[in-house]
RNA sequence: GUGGGCGUAGCUCAGUCGGUUAGAGCGCCAGACUGUGGAUCUGGAGGUUGGGGGUUCAAGUCCCCUCGCCCACCCCA
């Protein structure tokens, strides 16, 4: 048996910690400039809550809590872990209802999924949400998809693709093309996979799910090719596609909307893609959905999200409309790591290595100042070790400066002063060395 | 849940037609450099070969079971 962290979850050491959270600290500051404020709610839920708000295939992927005690030990179940962000969401809004409205709120934590792990998916992985409740504004929306092209842009990311479709232009396109109620799912499940599969693989998969005939001939016809489309290409194929359904023109006009709005907050045509194929697989979506990628990232989507105007009702509370996105914090680091080789930071900025106990006062007085100063300072936390290894440390750790104390240089009231990577070392007074030494820092 | 691949030192791996004390590189620890890191050299620690059973004079190697990891599908961030 091999001490190891259970199948699909990682321990996130320090060196990915630092990475992580310049992550993080960028994905906050687009959330924040746009007026949205931090939430968190528990890892648990009731199971009620979570179950039959995703799709048959999620609840399975749900993890589930034994309850304490004797029925416990029947199988008896009554907690989850939360599947995602939104759910969570949607139970504040019904827990709290005098929250102010729109109530623009971000949300960083993990979730849990029962999967089997894979590449870019775990068990355990953090989302990065977004969302704004309480109105049914397309305004909303657009400001959801520029966050999430701000977030990617500000990652350092330039080749990502926004795809964005419309759930009531989804199912009035299956309605008009005769799909059977009963396959639609299925169907709408087949097209979603256009950019992966083709045309050839979509026609195989509407096959195989019952889907045949004048139906499947109708749907293949509307399907635009795969690279980014348009918006005056959507819609023309959408005002095809819906027919005379009044819902699929309701949608179309939401879509016309949207993107209208969306020139206005600056997001770049090249980077949006209108794709009537696209269409997300959790259940409680009912107006526009948005799905963003890094093509060439092999890793299915970096983050998604729509708008879900009946969730909050559904789990009893007020009749509040709403959207909103996440993101994949581990796809968004995988990726980013790829893109560029960034040193990862060290947490301490100079190590005061004292020659031996003798001095030892004066190192962690020395040590003291600096963190009085605000540096990040650390002493070597063996006094009778050698230098040498007070300096390899130092070196592991990627901590840029050493601070030597010893007698010598007590005797004349100075320190010295290295820096690794240039291996330059100056003696310094020792009333100058925090000054000296933020001088450097701030260098860096 | 379905299908496939792989488990040998902390990490990456080698280990022949089964053959006797299971190896290397990196990392780690110590020393060479008697107040200074990354280089080089020397030495050292570290393995119930994932676990259990079987075949055999003999198993890291072959067979079965089990556990774990990886990849793909399903689905998704």
């Amino acid at each position: 048996m091999k001490p190891q962290p259970p199948k699909g979850t990682r321990d996130y050491l320090p060196p990915e910690m630092a990475r992580r959270e310049s992550a993080l600290a960028t994905v906050k500051g687009v959330f924040e400039r746009y007026g949205y404020a931090p939430l968190e709610t528990p890892a648990l839920e009731r199971l009620d809550v979570l179950i039959g708000k995703y799709g048959e295939e999620s609840d399975r992927l749900i993890f589930r809590i034994l309850k304490r005690g004797e029925r416990g030990k029947r199988g008896e179940v009554d907690l989850g872990l939360r599947y995602d962000l939104t759910v969570p969401l949607a139970r504040v809004m019904a827990t709290h209802q005098d929250l102010p409205k729109p109530f623009k709120r971000y949300q960083i934590q993990p979730v849990w999924r029962a999967e089997r792990p894979q590449r870019g998916r775990f068990r355990e992985f953090f989302q990065c949400d977004v969302d704004c409740v309480g109105t049914a504004s397309m305004l909303a929306d657009a400001e959801i998809v520029a966050i999430l092209h701000e977030t990617l842009t500000a990652l350092g990311f330039r080749r990502h693709r926004l795809s964005l479709n419309h759930r009531r232009i989804l199912s009035a396109f299956m309605d008009a093309a005769g799909v059977r109620a009963d396959v639609r799912t299925a169907a709408i499940r087949a097209i979603d996979k256009l950019d992966k599969i083709g045309k050839e693989g979509v026609e195989k998969e509407l096959e195989k799910s019952g889907t045949t005939g004048e139906a499947a001939r109708h749907i293949l016809g509307m399907l635009l090719e795969p690279e980014t489309v348009s918006f005056e290409a959507y819609v023309a194929a959408a005002e095809k596609a819906v027919g005379a359904s009044d819902a699929g023109r309701a949608g179309l006009e939401e879509m016309k909307q949207l993107a209208s709005y969306l020139g206005h907050f600056g997001v770049p045509e090249e980077v949006l893609s209108f794709d009537l194929h696209m269409a997300r697989g959790l259940d409680y979506y009912t107006g526009p959905i948005y799905e963003a990628l890094i093509p060439e990232a092999g890793l299915g989507s970096v983050g998604g999200g729509g708008r879900y105007d009946f969730l909050i009702a559904q789990l009893g509370g007020p009749d509040l409309p709403a959207t909103g996105a996440s993101f994949g914090l581990e796809r968004l680091i995988a990726l980013k790591a790829e893109q560029e080789e960034v040193p990862p930071a060290a947490y301490s900025q100079v190590l005061v290595a004292v020659y031996d106990e003798t001095v030892l006062a004066e190192g962690l007085a020395a040590a003291a100042e600096l963190r009085a100063a605000g540096l990040k300072a650390e002493i070597y936390l063996e006094p009778q070790a050698k230098l040498g290894k007070q300096f390899s440390y130092a070196d592991a750790k990627g901590i840029p400066f050493v601070v030597v104390v010893g007698p010598e240089e007590l005797a004349r009231d100075v320190v010295q002063l290295k820096e690794l990577a240039s291996r330059e070392q100056r003696e310094v007074p020792r009333a100058e060395l925090t000054a000296a030494l933020a001088a450097l820092v701030a260098k860096l």
